[in-house]
DNA sequence: CTGTTAGCGCATTCAA
DNA sequence: TTGAATGCGCTAACAG
């Protein structure tokens, strides 16, 4: 019935037609008990509503279901302590394989427990210095240089990072790093980075930003280390009463395709989010087959051009 | 174990602590195979990229983690064709109930096969005319009303219903419906309705409605069946040099949280998108234990105002 | 109160 | 080429 098994043509028809008189459809576990396998892949993000999760998701879904595979999906709700417990749910249903975004790639007990138990994983977005864990991510650092560089070229000199918590997002940490590379290597010093929850309201975001955006050396320019976070800042700076790009130019990190569609358009980097999510089944499927190569696969980002970003005004430019 | 035997404390512990010795974990799918059901719970969704379907499955997923459970998601991409396929790899599975958003929640041979299988399920965002089948939404055609009227009320008489394809999404037509009754309820004709891909491209979107806008009689608003397409028309009315609120209101429908930040903010038809999806696995939860109440629950929905939306210009304005 | 056993649906092995 | 038997991990029923 699997093709597996030698039958003739007759019996096999036979066959074909019963099943199709009574419906009858193999159960999926009947088969993973027996074979001590599923094919199901589970995933854990830390949630579906940032557009950059489930973008990555709708990738890992259509390359899973192209291969036979369903998804157990699972969300730590931003709360690291949570990766153990979703984890063990996930093994305990025998999935063949994880592909997972968590809040740190290298000191993390849930991923020596995945290592011990010899359970394949691919990580999306997370970019892990230990190089025997699988990864499929863009050059963050590069990005966060790049971000700076742009900013840069168009004068400003106050450039300020304003920062998801560094604890639960590793992206964060690296961008951060890669914008303070930029000002170094530019002869700037980095300001001190503003961290903030990004799931925090307007009014809170608000709050962080009024004493800093009211001083008279103010930032001429905010980066933002993700998109979501970027639009809200965009918002709570508007609320008081600068103008975007005017006064301030802000810019994000993801490509999250709403930041087209907002105006003025979202300038930040673009990751082929949808696409890592795919490739990270792709390359889970080869670890799970024996021959997948380990390590972090980079796939191109791009900067991409948009309204919320300015040169800056001569008046409020700084000495150079 | 799960707690169903009976054994002596002593026992208890000696066995827990073999359990944690070998580090031990149940396989639900033994249990699975035992008592023919699983603990998980299947999802279908057109898309996972549009953030009102997102919402709507974490709170699903968060509901159903919190009674034990684990989700299985699939997504049709929008082809209702696919939904059939989708069950079927969700049946073989073992699913204990399915949550899903259709295109067509009446006349669904889909769904007729779950009713015959008796696999519960319950809809999320479709409003079906059949009382059996079980749903979660809000009352979409009295939304398209309430916004209507809103437009009206501001002086606009020449509003144009922009909807993605009725054949695919159950919530465009009656929103329409609404929006025909407000109109007529008002002694104004429904202009005729403007039905296009709302996945197309701003270029799309554009060319759609450049005619359109470009006519002396043009629409002074526009409603748009759901937020993307809204975001979308948005950029696209914006690109052909008109102004958002000044030339052209527009509003949307979902609430989708994103359309708070953008600026001027989008007006739209707030849904609780995360509660419907956690009121939808309760309801099925209580389908599943075979005292489940059928037929539609309508929540509340809120006109969330927005900038996106102004009085209509003395100038444009139509004959009353 | 505790230890043993049958059987769920499938794939695999062995026997005919 | 085909049929019959086995066992995967678990739960429920039963025997001790």
């Amino acid at each position: 019935m699997n093709g597996t098994g030698r039958a003739s043509a007759d019996v096999e028809a036979r066959v074909r037609a019963a099943m199709a008189e009574l419906s009858f459809r193999p159960s999926e576990i009947g088969r993973a008990l027996k074979s001590l396998r599923t094919r199901t892949l589970g995933v854990i993000i830390p949630s579906l509503t940032n557009p950059v999760f489930a973008s990555s998701v709708a990738g890992i879904e259509a390359q899973a279901r192209a291969r036979g595979h369903t998804l157990l999906v699972t969300a730590t709700d931003y709360d690291p302590g949570r990766e153990r417990e979703l984890v063990d749910t996930l093994i305990a249903q025998s999935v063949a394989g994880l592909v997972l975004t968590v809040a740190d790639p290298d000191d993390n007990p849930t991923l020596d427990h995945l290592d011990a138990e010899s359970i394949p994983y691919v990580m999306v977005y997370n970019e892990p210095k230990r190089t025997h864990r699988a990864a499929v991510t863009v050059d963050n650092a590069a990005a966060g240089a790049a971000l700076t560089e742009a900013l840069l070229a168009l004068g400003h000199r106050r450039i300020l990072f304003v920062a998801g918590r560094f604890s639960t997002s590793d992206r964060s940490r690296l961008r951060h790093q890669g914008y303070c590379a930029a000002m170094h290597m530019a002869g700037r010093a980095a300001e001190p980075v503003l961290e903030l929850d990004y799931l925090g309201d307007a009014d809170a975001h608000r709050a962080a930003l009024s004493n800093l955006l009211c001083a008279a050396d103010r930032p001429t320019a905010l980066i933002c280390s993700n998109d979501l976070l970027a639009l809200s800042i965009t918002a709570a700076v508007r609320d008081m009463g600068l103008s975007v790009p005017g006064d301030v130019s802000i810019a994000g990190f993801d490509g999250i395709s709403i930041g087209r569609l907002v105006s003025p358009a979202l300038c930040t980097i673009d990751q082929p989010t949808r696409r890592m999510g795919e490739r990270a089944v792709e390359r889970l499927f080869e670890l799970m087959e024996g021959n997948g190569a380990r390590g972090v696969e980079h796939l191109p980002f791009h900067l991409r051009p948009g309204g919320t970003i300015a040169a800056v005004a001569p008046s409020t430019q700084g000495p150079a």
